[in-house]
DNA sequence: TACTTAGTGCCAGTCACTGACACAACCGGG
DNA sequence: CCCGGTTGTGTCAGTGACTGGCACTAAGTA
């Protein structure tokens, strides 16, 4: 399906994704809701894994410690997927559309740590704090990793919540590598 | 221009938004890019007054507390033009591709902010680091807000920034009060 | 074998958006 | 006073993402 790579996706139209699929344009609108969905097809495995790692992590830790462990454990399936996943960031990153409904996947996955933390007992406030800062603290993660993949995410993960505590701490800030 | 709140969002085409304004279908997309772009106009100037906020914050704050300052004072005009902005709200909260635009506005800000703390001399990784958690303290300060106006947004915000502090300290979790 | 169900092809239609061309209003300087 | 350029607009034709409806086929089930 990585037409769009050839292309670019603007300039791929669902007839031809169709065809290169070997079939008509309206059942390639059967399978996926619309065009750019293609590119998110396991964000519903991803959501449930996220789901599965914060409720079983051990009862007794702190919501960012929960957090933290199970986005380690996600980064995990992330980092070996790496080489197909490349090509994919590439078409995303350049095409506006498609970084929208990225973003609207995060939120969906947001909301999806959300309820997994009010499963564990956490209230809701300190629930969609944590969720949103901790999220963001991940995609921050991610993203340095893209550009700096030596140190392995894991690492770039614990730095970065490493880093948070530091700069929520009013006191002094972190050392800066970038 | 308020179409969307009688017919919804979806079930409004953008010739009768033009016939509305008095003006031809090729005009209105001569001066909005597309329709959804209708709803989020003043974005611009948010973004440069949330810059301009950071950058000219007193020299000597820690990236948190800069933030917090700035979007403090964005939140006044938020809170001060709450009456007219909630309708809007509505239509973007139950129409997807709306929030899809909102969240890439936001990546948008989240970059502006970025960029505003980097020319205060705050290194790349911190700046990006602090800006996108900052941003996910921000929107959960207005979620709650906007669930609970009663204390103010000020106050909402300066608890979010509070508790993150307190969750991020891995010692004890704040009190929910939701 | 008859009945249902899922997956597909085909057709026609709506609607967001785009490029091209033409026309009118305004604005500068000659 | 007129003229060339800029700006804002209307009109038309076209592309492409989607959608609903109908018919057909293959597989499963009683």
């Amino acid at each position: 399906m990585e037409l769009y790579r050839e292309r670019g996706f603007d300039r791929t139209t669902a007839a031809e994704i169709a065809a290169r699929a070997g079939v008509n344009e309206r059942t390639f609108f059967r399978h996926f809701p619309d065009k750019r969905e293609v590119l998110f097809d396991g964000e519903a495995e991803l959501r449930a894994a996220l789901t599965r790692a914060v409720v079983d992590a051990p009862a007794g830790l702190e919501p960012f410690e929960v957090l933290l462990r199970a986005f380690r454990e996600s980064a995990r399936g992330l980092e070996a997927s790496r080489p197909f996943a490349e090509p994919r960031w590439r078409v995303v990153a350049e095409t506006p559309a498609l970084r929208e409904r990225e973003l609207a996947k995060h939120a969906w996955l947001t909301e999806a740590v959300v309820d997994a933390l009010r499963r564990r007992g956490v209230g809701a406030g300190v629930a969609d704090l944590a969720a949103r800062t901790g999220w963001a603290a991940y995609q921050h993660a991610v993203q340095v990793w893209i550009d700096d993949p030596a140190p392995g995410l894991d690492a770039h993960l614990v730095r970065a919540f490493d880093d948070l505590r530091a700069l929520s701490s009013t006191g002094s800030s972190p050392a800066d590598g970038s």
